[in-house]
DNA sequence: GTCTATACTGAGATAGAC
DNA sequence: GTCTATCTCAGTATAGAC
């Protein structure tokens, strides 16, 4: 066990070198994404990322396997940042069951204001199961619960029916995915149009789990629930096995 | 009046001619779709297409142009496929609600059996509201328009609320584009998994759609109706303006 | 109008020197 | 860790045969 120690602790310290001594990196992702926000994803060029770092081309490669891996750490960024904003935003003060919702979905968008174009990206391998960046596939599966666990501290502790409150968090997060989708073609300023559909939504499933727990909604509700769980999407936050990935 | 006529009847006549005189077009289009089948999308090139076709690169690109229009138009096909295929099946005989919507979805997903890899390439700028492919984006409306159209089909003169049944179709086909992306990632033989989820969320919504009817429930349907309307996810079938594309 | 042959451009990615 | 030089290859452009 000592070499194993030894061996993963002086990972570790590289780790903190590598972070510490270059900015570099951070460098090269910042820049990145300035011009992914500007020119769009597809019109950057490896080489204009590694020319507004100043750095060579070989350099940006050194830290990110290629264009994409850039617009992942971009992301994990976000998931990030959405964890602490939600947690700091809960924190302050009581909020209802809706508002804590609001807040969880509000939240995402906000981060997102300036990144409609850069979503384009990242969608991209959605339906691509084996691809690193596809949102439902094994590679970003840590991604994913960390943000199916924000939907699930917002939703907290209510009290709701057991079948229901089980699944809520990974409803919720795929309900989010749908709401990212919808924003990327929402070309209303400030995306009004987007935060309005997410009160509507939210104060129609507040309503509906209200109803939820009515007697002759008994079996509807179990079926739904069995039927999630049938199909693998609970609780199993990912499909099943990947095929392994066409592409190079 | 007489010039554009004589003009486009000319148009007409080359059309005819082109699709007579060449089987080229076919024969590109045929050849590429069994490379996507053996190889994948990507893994594909359009040299790879041309030499199957046993004509020169230039040629694939005089009939498509790129790979993209070319899995665009296997896609019109399936659309007409299953067009054809749901008005056959509901023809024969009569069926229940439930049953219509069955056979709708049912249709679908068979006729698109081999082609879970192709999918992938073809949802890949679902979150590009400007590119050509996007599944949402105003280029592919005539597509998704005359697909919502099968479902409008097997929904039928079924009698539900009138709400409801306005925007049931819309919500079917936007259903079965979730089904879609859960038949990408079903690697379950036969995609037996997927037609099981078809039956259980069919009959669940054949279960919703009678407790709707229910006088509690008015409100939650009229605010999901309305919400639909104020997000402009109906009646128009498709969102908002699309802004510019980025890419080249 | 339909197609071939071929050469060019540009971008992602890599190898190996320092 | 970083740079320079280079590779690969999709897609394009073009000139011309039929």
């Amino acid at each position: 066990m000592g070499d194993g120690c030894a061996y993963t602790l002086n990972m570790f310290k590289q780790e903190i070198a590598r972070g510490r001594s270059s900015e570099t990196r951070a460098s090269i992702l910042g820049g990145a994404i300035g011009l992914f926000r500007e020119r769009g994803f597809d019109a950057t060029t490896m080489r204009d990322v590694a020319d507004a770092a100043e750095v060579a081309i070989g350099a940006a490669y050194y830290y990110f396997p290629g264009k994409e891996a850039i617009v992942q750490a971009y992301y994990d960024d976000v998931q990030r940042q959405h964890a602490v904003r939600v947690a700091s935003a809960l924190g302050e003060g009581r909020h209802d069951f809706e508002e804590r919702l609001r807040i969880a979905f509000h939240a995402k968008f906000e981060i997102l204001a300036q990144d409609r174009k850069i979503l384009g990206a990242l969608f991209r391998y959605t339906a691509d199961p084996g691809h690193p960046l596809s949102a439902f596939g094994p590679a970003t599966r840590a991604t994913r619960e960390a943000s199916i666990q924000v939907f699930a501290v917002a939703v907290g502790k209510e009290k709701l029916p057991e079948d229901i409150a089980e699944v809520l968090p990974t409803a919720l997060w795929a309900l989010h995915m749908c709401v990212l989708l919808y924003f990327i073609y929402d070309d209303s300023i400030g995306q009004t149009r987007t935060h309005k559909l997410i009160d509507g939504v939210i104060r129609m499933i507040a309503r509906a789990l209200s109803l939820a727990r009515l007697p002759i909604m008994k079996p509807l509700r179990g079926s739904l629930v069995s039927l999630m769980r049938e199909a693998g999407l609970y609780p199993k936050s990912n499909f099943r096995s990947a095929s392994t990935h066409e592409e190079v």
